[in-house]
DNA sequence: CTGAAAGCGCTTACAG
DNA sequence: CTGAAAGCGCTTACAG
């Protein structure tokens, strides 16, 4: 059972391909009697066109490329939604790519979305070997990166301000009291994490309050990894009173560590994340984090990638987002007398 | 800057197309002196063939399309993620398309993927139109139902037994003692849902404790919507000591109800789940769920849809699944004596 | 073993 | 306004 052809449907109404093309695509000039002929007949022979064909001849494929690390990580999967959403209602299809922030991953995804010549690509992963990002910028495929950086690419991007929202964790911190802070920042692989964690430094050095490097521990993006680093760092002698965890994964580790140690949070100690996931409004306490502005920036992205906004291929774009301070159960004063557990 | 054509390697390498084509595909014979010259070649050209020029001669497009109701729902981006990695495994891509379980747009997305000839398609998504779904089973193109079922439809399908899933959780009520049981389905277009709330209120039954119907209700599935239908109940004189929820994400609107109710779980409320999805090891207290062996279903899935399973086309599978109870902390006894909460 | 040729389902100049 | 024809980048018989 074949599928039914432009040929059946040209046969059909007794026209040519050409016209049935012409019809389907708007082009050039045809008469209204047999347009309506050719739209009739098409209906009825529930003609589909093929998009691999008009493919071939060069048209676009109505596919996107979608990099993240991965899609079951909740605050991928919302952007993996949004992105569908924006996608559909502008008629293209989204093939999603988990990565697991794994360059031999990154670059077979790429090949595969390549061969399949997919319109555009978006990544939001992180990269170690720009190399091959490099090359594939050179080409004609539109890329535009998503809440990752990768230095010296010329492409477009839309982020948020991750050095300012590590400087709202730290101001938010500060202002309850905390002076004996710690980080738990994903690996150094990850762009937006290290600019999280140096915004974090940075607004406390400048209270008088510098962290010390080894309260700076580099996580897995994992609730377990959090939790391992998290207890680690809770049966130091010199125990901090707050954690800033660069995302909610960790920070949710976080909150397991401390209820398995007795640590009462907030009380004991004050947790906030980053992302604003669905994640954190569920846990007990709800989770104080940092939220980026998502779908703004997803339809940033858009308007970059297939919209108009970055058509004059000349300039990239460089758009920046600004973070905000989502305040909720997991952050509080410190306790009046800082516990120093002695061994 | 076009892309290297497979013309571009066979005039390089001094051969015709079909050399360049038979040695990439291991067809027909070559000498071994001419096949490693072309593939050096393609190696220097950097030559991928396009995967749009063979699909078009009747070669596979090595997608597949996933149908569910919202990949930002952690049940299903998990099994995204499942699906993606086998996928990619096998050497293809998968276009995801969330449905929010409507019918127009599984229609839209269909017509899409039938248009884009991908090799596949998971429909993991509730249908209530059946006719589309018919004509699609009727078609070449394989399907596959997960984790859902449209009776009368002839496709392969990979199923919790979700009847047994319920009388899980009423087994485990019981036991525990709860007499005064309520549930939370989701909208009845689910059909794992239906099945689920017969197997609650077949076990209910047997054991002499039949549910009445005004003490089940239907929700959306979504956090708010289980808040807000646990509320209700919770607000009734004659409260439940029990509550069965069709998914995590309504057992967790659950938690946030008696929370806000003032209702302590497990102490005066035990509420039980189903998927155990990440959030449901979030949650304070954790949430008793019932599991799915997802990634073995989705193993099945593609053996039925790419692999020799489901070669024989004549008879269709239905495979059935066993679902398990994971016992976490949000059931217990109830509380001694029964709270008869007069307004 | 190897290559010339037809064809997949479209689109696009180009004549009429 | 309309249609014949070439071509997109491959694969597949079919001769040699």
């Amino acid at each position: 059972m074949k599928a039914t052809t432009i040929y059946d449907v040209a046969k059909e109404a007794g026209v040519s391909i050409a016209s049935v093309s012409n019809a389907i695509n708007g082009k050039g000039k045809i008469g209204k009697k047999k347009r309506d002929e050719i739209f009739k007949v098409m209906e009825r022979l529930q003609y589909k066109p093929s998009v691999i064909a008009s493919a071939l001849m060069g048209k676009k494929t109505y596919t996107l490329g979608l990099l993240i690390p991965d899609v079951s990580n909740p605050f991928f999967s919302e952007i993996a939604r949004s992105v569908e959403d924006l996608a559909h209602q502008a008629g293209y299809s989204v093939i999603t790519c988990s990565t697991d922030n794994k360059d031999e991953r990154v670059e077979k995804y790429i090949r595969l979305l390549e061969q399949k010549s997919i319109d555009g690509i978006i990544i939001g992963t992180g990269v170690e070997n720009t190399d091959m990002l490099m090359q594939l910028a050179g080409k004609s495929l539109p890329i535009v990166m998503f809440a990752r950086e990768v230095s010296g690419l010329s492409v477009h991007s839309v982020l948020t301000d991750d050095f300012k929202g590590g400087t709202f964790a730290a101001g938010h911190l500060l202002a309850l009291g905390h002076r004996q802070v710690a980080v738990l920042s994903e690996n150094f692989k990850v762009s937006s994490s290290v600019e999280r964690v140096k915004g974090f430094k940075f607004a406390l050095f400048e209270a008088g309050a510098a962290i010390e490097e080894d309260y700076i521990l580099s996580c897995e993006s994992s609730i377990a990894d959090g939790k391992r680093a998290a207890g680690e760092l809770l049966r130091r002698d010199n125990r901090p009173t707050a954690l800033f965890c660069c995302n909610d994964l960790l920070a949710i580790g976080a909150l397991q560590a401390a209820r398995e140690a007795g640590v009462a949070v907030p009380e004991e100690l004050s947790v906030i994340g980053f992302d604003n996931t669905i994640l954190s409004t569920v846990t007990t306490p709800a989770l104080t984090t940092i939220a980026q502005p998502m779908e703004q920036m997803v339809k940033l992205v858009f308007e970059l990638l297939i919209g108009n906004l970055g058509d004059r291929d000349s300039t990239k774009q460089r758009i920046v987002m600004q973070p905000e301070l989502v305040q909720r159960e997991s952050t509080a004063r410190p306790p009046k007398e800082v516990t120093q557990k002695v061994k």
